[in-house]
DNA sequence: TTGAGGACCGTGAACGTTCACGAGTATATT
DNA sequence: AATATACTCGTGAACGTTCACGGTCCTCAA
């Protein structure tokens, strides 16, 4: 395909109309102008609409550069979230950046990697460089929310963060993780297993240890053994590595609920690889419904968390808070979808 | 678990240090403080040493908005994207983002849903408002780029839609995922298929157009009698209704190449379910590389995509265009990922 | 008839920076 | 020694708004 160079064409970079370009054509000060945009209660019918009227012709659009600087609020929220795209936070992402418009808020976000205690204050500088009113940090992991707490910010932080706690600083929210994987563990209970594993994500994550609590807690709750429980790193390779131990091991338990779904891929493919049947031999609960789990093999029984409840949620508490007003909120609850992964106990098969 | 609520910390909303602070502490004039941080010429390298230290001392950070006012020039760009977040997507943004940064540029992002003739005009709008200095849009679908043809915006714009071509007002980027749709199927190809089905995405994306033209491509320069096509909609219930259809129909191919690995996806569990077995009685080929494709039943042989490269490229087109340099780019080429879901055509065995 | 009060509108200043210009030294050139 | 030239630095104005104040006119009650 031909190589292709572009020079930006010749720009139409006509100055915007300013308010006193729409003063000046409406006969009246920049000052009613002013007031219009910004109907404030001091000017009469008349005026209003002759100014509307020139407003609307030349199209006119205030210019928040010029706000920003004499209000000192720039009507932008930040969004610092981690660069490494998992499930979770990129769904939490868009959404928010949807309703934050839908409230006149623009968004601006800044990703991060590690080293965290480096790049985060950074990120948090950047933020602040483009004056941001309140800044909304998608932290999935202990080192991030770590590297934010010891910042210092000018503006309200909240931070979603699974199972973490608020500080005086930053206001923590998140959903119900530890509730779903309760959920996830407690329907392999009620089909009747006794031997639950649980496949864990990295314990550098929150997602991770709300997950393998919540997994505990159920099964604490219902006076069963705990079963295996092995911490891996969210990668379908590991899972399917620890699946592969599993069965030359001896040790493939009655049930596992997989910290994620592609955890549960990973372990799928060791197990049928080997003979060892989902969900005949082995029962399956997922986490995530990520796109296509539905079409896994067996179809994959998951938790599914609601992001745009959850994006809705963070930006009204923000929002509250940039605003001066003051925001109730309980978490939000997961739901459990249903499929063919896991059966009951009394179903299952011993391997041929 | 409990009700929160949040107000504010007691804003530690001290001013910011301002230019005139540090020029008076420095005891020079704001002007020199300005050339200082503009790092200008006309300054000795005593003055600069001590202004340089009080900047330190108190903090001192360039106001981006007051510079913005004044120049008209926000080194901001803006991104466009779907919000529905397919796959391709939500890769390029992170990788955009992280990209402007490091190159002295923040990033405001605005979604848009269909109907697109109203919502890509108003996001122009609202990133025209925050005063971006260029705008990159993601557009995966027909309609949405036809919508910012037709809007007029100050700025350079630059467009990220496969196969579509440059007009004078947007310049146009993409991976050459027609070549990468070649790939795939010349792949079957070579493996000795002749019978070679495409289960296509939608025609109104152009992922879906230009990936359906480079199997018809290959297919043609092989010159082979092209197979069964049937568009889709790139949900893997699409792609398991029509796998079932071929099933019923007793139309399975030799081997497919389907639009995307959620498409194989359904296809695949289709064909398990019905004793029809992949690869040894279908081969299939996939497109994206999605995590934990390579640990679907079986593994599955795709083409991924450099989307770091992509977003490399596409920055540093807009932000020559931008800064008024010329900046010339061939396409990215995408790579064929062979994994285990297509083997040669010798090694096929008919069904039980 | 005379204030009092409200409705409506305008002027000056400020936000924090850059741009255009000019002024004062020291150094080099003739 | 006088002039030109570089180097260094400062002043005024502007960007497009909002904020704080003040002024004019009209209406209405005492």
């Amino acid at each position: 395909m031909a190589q292709e160079s572009w020079r930006p064409t010749a720009s139409p970079r006509r100055r915007k109309p300013s308010i006193n370009d729409v003063a000046r054509l409406a006969g009246v000060s920049y000052q009613t102008v002013s007031r219009v945009i910004n109907n404030a209660p001091d000017v009469s019918a008349v005026t209003r609409d002759r100014v509307l009227r020139v407003i609307q012709e030349v199209g006119y659009r205030r210019n928040r550069t010029a706000t920003a600087l004499v209000t000192s609020r720039s009507t932008v929220i930040g969004i610092l979230t981690d660069g490494s795209p998992r499930f979770g936070p990129v769904g939490t992402l868009m959404a928010l950046e949807s309703l934050a418009r839908q409230n006149g808020y623009a968004t601006t976000v800044v990703t991060v990697v590690e080293p965290y205690e480096e790049s985060v204050p950074k990120a948090l500088d950047t933020l602040d460089d483009v004056g941001v009113d309140g800044i909304i940090v998608i932290a999935p992991r202990l080192a991030m929310a770590a590297a934010v707490w010891n910042a210092d910010v000018r503006v309200p932080v909240e931070m979603i963060a699974a199972g973490a706690s608020s500080t005086p600083n930053v206001f923590t929210y998140s959903e119900n993780q530890e509730l779903g994987a309760r959920m996830a563990t407690q329907h392999l209970i009620d089909l009747g297993h006794t031997d639950i594993a649980h496949i864990a994500g990295s314990m550098e994550w929150f997602d991770g240890r709300v997950r393998k609590r919540g997994w505990e807690a159920a099964i604490r709750d219902a006076g069963l053994e705990p079963g295996l429980c092995v911490e891996g790193d969210w990668s379908p390779k590991f899972a399917y590595e620890t699946g592969l131990r599993l069965v030359s091991e001896g040790r493939v338990p009655q049930a596992i609920f997989a910290v994620s779904d592609h955890t549960a891929l990973g372990l799928i493919r060791a197990f049928a690889e080997n003979g060892v049947r989902v969900p005949e031999d082995v029962s399956i609960v997922g986490f995530d419904d990520v796109e296509g789990s539905d079409y896994f093999l067996p179809p994959l029984t998951t938790v599914r968390q609601d992001f745009q409840e959850l994006a809705q949620a963070s930006i009204e508490v923000l929002l509250g808070a940039v605003e001066g007003r003051e925001v109730d909120r309980t978490p939000n609850v997961p739901t459990l979808v249903v499929r063919a992964s896991a059966i009951p106990a009394r179903l299952r098969q011993t391997s041929p």
